[in-house]
DNA sequence: TTGAAAGCGCTAACAG
DNA sequence: CTGTTAGCGCTTTCAA
């Protein structure tokens, strides 16, 4: 049932040839005899025979291994799926395979998934790097290992960088709620110790300074997760004393689990409460509320990474860039369709 | 500056012991004396060394290269990410490593990726199957490679498949809107030639007939890959002389397009028209009109089809087996809340 | 418990 | 144009 797997010996007994010259026709070298080709294509179908790329790639040393490696936080997130397709047509163009995984934001599990691509000799990592120290990875590169870091920068880490403008698009989006008249103005987010939410934070913080105002800690929830947490969150901060007359949210799932708790038919609905969310969704300007949000392009951020990645795997030995590519605003009404009251 | 990578025989060296034994202490085989296995590692360390793989791989043939190919048809779009998230997690439970490919619907595609993927010797491939014929992979199969397909039956191979209940999914929402009332229903669907979206028009036709009515061709539209498509799809369709009441989309994409197209805010909003359509896609339920979906569980999906694959890899044997999970109908109201008019 | 020798499938370098 | 030889980094086998 399951054979040995032909080789290229096997290729040139069948063929009747020597081994080089399946070799070479394997290889689209010159110099074969169409005729003798003609038998070895023959006989390559015949066994199904694929070519061995880890015999090829020992051989042909500190060559290319025609793989790279993709680490995201987590590829069930729309963003990061988008940043992974965009790699992946940049990989294929180029004939490259791309290795995938996630990190879970977990440092462990990030060094695990690294380890496992190092061993199968990846030309070049992209990786979205979690909180911690990546000083491992410099030795890897100084051993070759050619390494773009997407979305957020790695600590102890020089490498090519592909950020986004977290912060000013944070700043924006709060600015279009001040400039509606809001002043109390919540903050709903994941955790803090992720660079992208930091930044964020830090955005909402300028905004408000501009104003004349600070961040209220009672108008402030970090530590988000799910789309539940956000929801809780969210339904407990508008029932306060004193509520909040907008939101910010610091990434889509919190956004969607705003939208879950305040734009909801149910009782509990507060439609009234300004939201602005940092990421773009699906349908979210399609809601019954349409929500305004902060839009990041995913794709541009992946092709980026990938442009930045192969320009160094053809030797680009230029010092280490950083890259910030911009955010966009689009706003839709749900601060402006229900103007607030502005206090005195 | 770019040094060449250490191998065994220089941590061997630099440790000033055997080959074998930095073998040994690298596969953690017991049999080393710990005062000469803490010098390894040492050395290890120093000189930031990784086992090569594919070295590894050459001498333990027929081994397992710990390495699966995972190809779907747009990992962009977040059903196939949400199934290779799935994947992806198994595999790491297990130590394998994913490689991971887009068909785009195109069958040379398909074969360059899973070619690419065989030179490197995956020991497994879970894969969408685009239209036409796989034969080419069951010679793959004779020689080892465990293959299991995703979402779709393959053409011309005998390997395990994970399905989805397609037909009785479609067939459950159509009679949604039969039993609303509903008779004449419009469809709006992608490509025709992939085997998911054949099988729900199947669904819609039987549903259809369940009431000794038949697809109507002024009533039907296929082809339709993009949102814009789509949206222009329904908006010819509703402007016809005898219009339909209800509409039942093919997919996610589609159901946006049409969404985009009837449940704006603008002069062509036709919100009394029903929906439904197949595929949950975010914030459904939030929409300024909730629309009613076929859910199918991606996640569910693609951890059915690893671990068929890893049965099959760690030496299952049976025939193989075909798996078909069902689907959800989450009525959410685009149906009931604007009863159409029923005809005589 | 340790090491030396052979060879996995392939390609670089050379010889015919 | 074609074939032969050697050796990539590792593990298997066997001897010390």
């Amino acid at each position: 049932m399951t054979e040995k797997r032909p080789t290229m010996r096997d290729v040139a007994r069948v063929a009747g040839v020597g081994l080089m010259t399946v070799s070479r026709v394997v290889n689209g070298e010159p110099g074969v005899q169409p005729e003798r080709a003609a038998r070895v294509e023959r006989a390559i179908r015949q066994l199904g025979y694929e070519r061995n790329h880890m015999a090829r790639q020992l051989r042909r040393q500190g060559q290319s291994t025609q793989t790279i490696g993709l680490l995201v936080d987590d590829l069930a997130n729309p963003f990061y799926a988008a940043l992974a397709r965009a790699v992946e047509d940049a990989a294929m163009l180029r004939s490259y395979v791309v290795l995938i995984g996630s990190s879970n934001d977990s440092l462990r599990r990030e060094r695990e998934v690294v380890s496992a691509f190092l061993a199968r000799r990846v030309d070049g990592l992209i990786l979205v790097p979690v909180a911690g120290s990546h000083r491992f990875l410099q030795r890897q590169q100084d051993l070759g290992l050619k390494v773009v870091c997407a979305d957020r920068p790695a600590d102890n880490l020089r490498a090519d960088t592909v950020l986004v403008d977290n912060r000013a698009g944070a700043r924006e989006a709060v600015t279009h709620l001040l400039r509606q008249g809001h002043r109390r103005i919540g903050y709903l987010g994941d955790r803090e110790d992720i660079w992208t939410i930091s930044e964020r934070y830090a955005g909402f913080a300028e905004a408000l300074a501009a104003y004349g105002l600070s961040p209220d800690p009672a108008l402030a929830r970090h530590g988000l997760r799910v789309r539940a947490d956000a929801a809780g969150a969210a339904a407990a901060m508008v029932r306060q004393a004193a509520p909040p007359t907008a939101l910010f949210a610091s990434n889509d799932v919190v956004t969607m689990g705003v939208v879950d708790a305040l734009y909801g038919a149910g009782a509990a609905a507060r439609r009234e409460i300004a939201l602005v969310g940092f990421d773009e969704f699906a349908m979210a300007d399609k809601l019954s509320l349409p929500v305004t949000v902060v839009s990041q392009d995913a794709a541009a951020l992946g092709a980026a990474c990938a442009q930045a990645l192969f320009a160094r795997i053809a030797g680009d030995t230029s010092p280490p860039r950083e890259t910030t590519l911009v955010t966009r605003l689009l706003a839709r009404g749900s601060g402006e369709v229900n103007p607030p009251p502005v206090e005195t």
